[in-house]
DNA sequence: AGTCCACAGGAAGGGCAGGCGA
DNA sequence: TCGCCTGCCCTTCCTGTGGACT
C-alpha cells in the first residue's frame, strides 16, 4: 500500500473508456460525420454499414461522432435521438424480440421481456418512435452475430420502417466485425442497409504504437514504463490483425503484473507474461460461463484426447460423455445435441473440430482441444473440481 | 461403379417458463 | 383462470455425403 502505483489513472485503459484522441481515424470520423450531418437539418441520413475487424476503432469512432451529433442537435434544437445497442449483449438484444423490445424501452415504451407476439412488439416500437417528430439514429453494433443467430428478418423490417412512419425517420448504422457478413443476407436488405459503406482497415504496428503511446501517457506515471514496452505491445497486437483493444489490454495487464511483482516500472518481460495471462483468462472465463452439459462434453474431449494422444471423433466423445453424465448425476443429451455443443465449443475456439471422411469408416468430426497445455491443465482442474471425477 | 460407414446437419415438433388480455 | 403467445433447449426423424473398400 505504501508503494506508489505505476498507474496514474488505470481507467484510461479500460474497455469502456472512450478516449478523446482517436489517432489515425480522422478520415473515417470526417466521412461518418458528413454522412450523419443531414440529421441536424431534419433530414434522414443514409443508412450506413461499417465493417472492419475487432479493435479497429469502429465503435469508438461511431460513438464519438454520434456524441457530437447529440451535442449539436441540443444546441440548435433539432430532434435527433441516438440509440446504441450491442447485439451481442446476452439477454438484452440477442434475439429479434429482445432487440425490438429493448428499442421500444429506450424510447420510453414499457415492454415485457417475454410474452407478447412479435408484431405487437414492433407496433409498440413504431408507436414510441412516431410519437414525436424526430430523427432516430439507430446504431446496431455486432450486427453480424444477431443476424447469424436469428436471420435477417428484423433487418428487413427495420429498413422498411420509414414507409410506415408519419412523423419520424429512422436511420440505421450497422457495425460488423465479419467482413463477409453482407454476402448471406437478403439482397433487398443489403441494398437498403448499405446505402453507404465504410471499411475500417486494421492498424499497422506504427499506428498502434501511436495509439498506445497516447493512452499510456494518460494512464501511467511518467517514467513508469520502460522503453520498448509500448513497442512490444503494439508489435504483438499488430501480428493479430492490428487489434487496438488487444494492444491496450496487453498494456494494462502488463502494468498490473508489474504492480503485483512490486516492480516500480513496467518492463518488456511483463508484456510476455501478460500475453499468456490474457489468453488463459479468456478461455477460463468462457468455459466457466458454459452450461454444465457443455462442460461435461469438453471434459470428455480433453480426457479422451489425453488418453489417446490423438484427435477423437464425435461418437467416441458422446459415449465417454454418457459415462461422465452417469457418474456426475447429469441427464445425458442425445448425440444430435452433443454434436451441436461440439460445434459451439469449436466456434468459441476452445476446441478444434474438423469434418473428415474416413471412407469406408465413415464421416465424422475429428476433435482436439485448441488451447495450450498449460491452459488445458488448468481447465482440467477447474472441471474436475467443479463437477466430475475422472 | 457401387456400397456402406459414421456421422453431419436440416426440419419439425414437444415441453417448459414467462407473459398477455379477456 | 384460460387460451394463446414467445424464446429456448432438446429430441426424433430424416436425408446427405466423402472417400476407402469391394
Amino acid at each position: 500500500m505504501k508503494k506508489e502505483s505505476v498507474f496514474k489513472d488505470k481507467d484510461k485503459l479500460s474497455t469502456n473508456y472512450n478516449p478523446k484522441n482517436l489517432p489515425h481515424r480522422d478520415e473515417e470520423i470526417r466521412s461518418i460525420a458528413s454522412l450523419l450531418a443531414p440529421a441536424l437539418k431534419g433530414n434522414k441520413p443514409s443508412n450506413l454499414f461499417v465493417y472492419g475487424k475487432t479493435g479497429t476503432g469502429k465503435s469508438a469512432v461511431i460513438k464519438r461522432v454520434t456524441e457530437r451529433l447529440r451535442q449539436k442537435s441540443e444546441e440548435n434544437g433539432t430532434e435527433v435521438k441516438i440509440v446504441y445497442l450491442n447485439c451481442k449483449l446476452r439477454k438484452v438484444a440477442d434475439t429479434e424480440y429482445r432487440l425490438i423490445a429493448e428499442l421500444a424501452r429506450k424510447l420510453g415504451k414499457d415492454v415485457p421481456s417475454t410474452g407478447l407476439p412479435t408484431d405487437e412488439v414492433y407496433e409498440r416500437f413504431f408507436d414510441a418512435l412516431d410519437s414525436d417528430k424526430r430523427i432516430l439514429v439507430l446504431i446496431l453494433d455486432e450486427i453480424d452475430s444477431l443476424v447469424e443467430k436469428t436471420g435477417d428478418e428484423f433487418l428487413y423490417n427495420l429498413t422498411r420502417v420509414n414507409e410506415e412512419l408519419k412523423r419520424s425517420k429512422l436511420s440505421l448504422v450497422g457495425i460488423s466485425n465479419d467482413l463477409s457478413f453482407t454476402r448471406d443476407i437478403d439482397p433487398r436488405v443489403k441494398s437498403s442497409l448499405s446505402e453507404e459503406e465504410l471499411l475500417f482497415s486494421p492498424y499497422d504496428a506504427s499506428q498502434l504504437k501511436d495509439i498506445l503511446q497516447s493512452r499510456a501517457d494518460e494512464a501511467f506515471h511518467e517514467g513508469a514504463i520502460l522503453q520498448g514496452v509500448v513497442q512490444k505491445c503494439s508489435a504483438l497486437a499488430a501480428q493479430e490483425h492490428g487489434d487496438a483493444r488487444r494492444a491496450i489490454d496487453l498494456l494494462r495487464v502488463s502494468g498490473e503484473l508489474a504492480e503485483r511483482s512490486d516492480s516500480e516500472e513496467v518492463r518488456p518481460e511483463h508484456v510476455d507474461k501478460a500475453e499468456n495471462e490474457i489468453d488463459r483468462n479468456k478461455v477460463l472465463e468462457v468455459v466457466e460461463s458454459q452450461p454444465r452439459q457443455s462442460q461435461a462434453v469438453l471434459w470428455s474431449i480433453i480426457n479422451l484426447c489425453e488418453e489417446r494422444d490423438e484427435m477423437v471423433q464425435t461418437g467416441e466423445v458422446h459415449s465417454l460423455y454418457e459415462q461422465v453424465c452417469n457418474t456426475s448425476g447429469l441427464d445425458p443429451l442425445t448425440q444430435r445435441r452433443v454434436s451441436d455443443l461440439i460445434s459451439e465449443l469449436d466456434m468459441l475456439g476452445i476446441i478444434q473440430a474438423k469434418v473428415t471422411s474416413h471412407g469406408r469408416y465413415g464421416r465424422t468430426r475429428m476433435i482436439k482441444p485448441a488451447v495450450s497445455t498449460n491452459v488445458k491443465n488448468q481447465l482440467k482442474n477447474i472441471l474436475k473440481e467443479k463437477y466430475y471425477f475422472g
